[in-house]
DNA sequence: ACAAAAGTGTTCAATTTACACCCATGG
DNA sequence: CCATGGGTGTAAATTGAACACTTTTGT
């Protein structure tokens, strides 16, 4: 335990931000600009500074990357990734946030990177720099476990959304199909889930469907549970 | 982004050991022998090294001050808390383990601390150091909340208990009675929860219990809920 | 026999699921 | 009038809570 034991770090905060955009589920991805892994694929983030809270760090890279304000949108932290050779620089923890975010314009590229743009999930599975093909899996696990039990779906829609915008951001994260019907009862029936604004939408074809805005609710009572999470164990 | 602006720091792993005591739920508690915070109760923790994984420290610290081997226990990342301020000697940011142990012998007293003890954990809301309240506060509901979906309560017993035992675990941790009928059939329904071992507990007074072991389960399917956690949104 | 803890059976209510059916709009 | 998506009604199945009752021991 002497002083020489502690060890000396630098501690990065790494991102993870999600949407749901021409259906599908998608990742800010942007492409290193600077060695180690220059070029390759990676999570937007940065180090820690002075003075500096973890969850002000993790709003300071996300508008350096994407210009989008986290007071705005859902921000939670993950996990802490510390595998002593995870970053060839030396020793680098990473603290990790989830970034929620509804539909956006194309973010524009930061310091660090050359390039940011929306990738599918799917396709983003292998090939990060780093550990951040663990980060995101765990981060999209986590998201879906978010949807069971909390409001945050709602946060992928804008500011007012129909019933269907929201079972959709649900179909997609979730990679399965609701049942339309069931679903807006369990929706109207969650006390502080959605308000009615009062508006409606008119689509293409069909119905013109209600309009929402977030309620105050955070958490779902009762949840709204994966179909397949709970037959099988 | 120059390098000027990264901030060098030490990271402390901190954990949360918790057990069922006497009846309460019990937290793991020292008592600093250096400053800063000198004489003041605490977290047990310390800083990580050269070279080590975050688990790994956890583990380490886990043995320092309780004599415990962390392979043979629950430990779960909990949280990670770096207010620029929380500690005086300057940038720490800490990373929180939540650790479960079946009921211990007293604990051995580690290098950093001059006594470690169990504390009922609805007597030490307020008084720890640094931010150790807050981190105690939030590690005691995840531990709650993961008695909902885990099977973490077979943790807190030993290798071998009855489901009086663990019925007890839920009672004590959620502070709460339960129906001891029905919670014997949740259990017995629970695929891998438990495992009947075949032989049988005699009790001071009444009908011989079976004993079980821990099941393979990880997760609960279906849940076993908190009376609470579902009716007032 | 009695007290105490373990465990089973049964009933009623709440919830979930599946799906028939109606609504409102554009083409 | 038809296609399309929005939304309500309803009956069957499943799950959960409450509690009467039986079992098995020590004293």
């Amino acid at each position: 335990m002497a002083d020489r034991d502690h060890l000396w770090l630098r501690l990065a905060v790494d991102l993870v931000i999600l949407t749901v955009r021409d259906g599908q589920l998608k990742l800010l991805v942007i492409e290193r600009a600077n060695d180690p892994y220059q070029g390759q694929l990676a999570l937007p983030g940065g180090f820690l500074r002075a003075g500096e809270d973890l969850r002000e760090a993790a709003e300071r890279e996300l508008l350096e990357e994407t210009g989008l304000d986290g007071r705005d949108l859902h921000l939670e932290q993950l996990a802490t990734y510390g595998a002593p050779d995870r970053d060839p620089r030396g020793p680098v923890v990473s603290v990790t946030y989830l970034a929620i975010a509804p539909d956006l314009p194309i973010p524009t590229a930061g310091s660090d990177a050359s390039r940011a743009w929306w990738a599918p999930v799917k396709e983003v599975r292998h090939g990060l720099a780093f550990d951040h093909d663990q980060i995101a899996r765990d981060a999209v696990e986590r998201a879906r476990t978010r949807l069971e039990f909390t409001t945050l779906a709602t946060v992928f829609c804008g500011p007012t959304f129909t019933v269907g915008d929201l079972r959709h951001v649900y179909e997609v994260v979730w990679d399965a199909t609701l049942d339309p019907r069931n679903f807006s009862r369990k929706v109207a029936q969650t006390p502080g889930f959605v308000e009615p604004t009062g508006a409606r939408r008119i689509p293409p074809t069909g119905r013109p469907a209600a309009l929402y805005r977030r309620g105050t609710a955070e958490t779902l009572h009762p949840p709204i549970l994966r179909p397949s999470s709970g037959t099988d164990g």
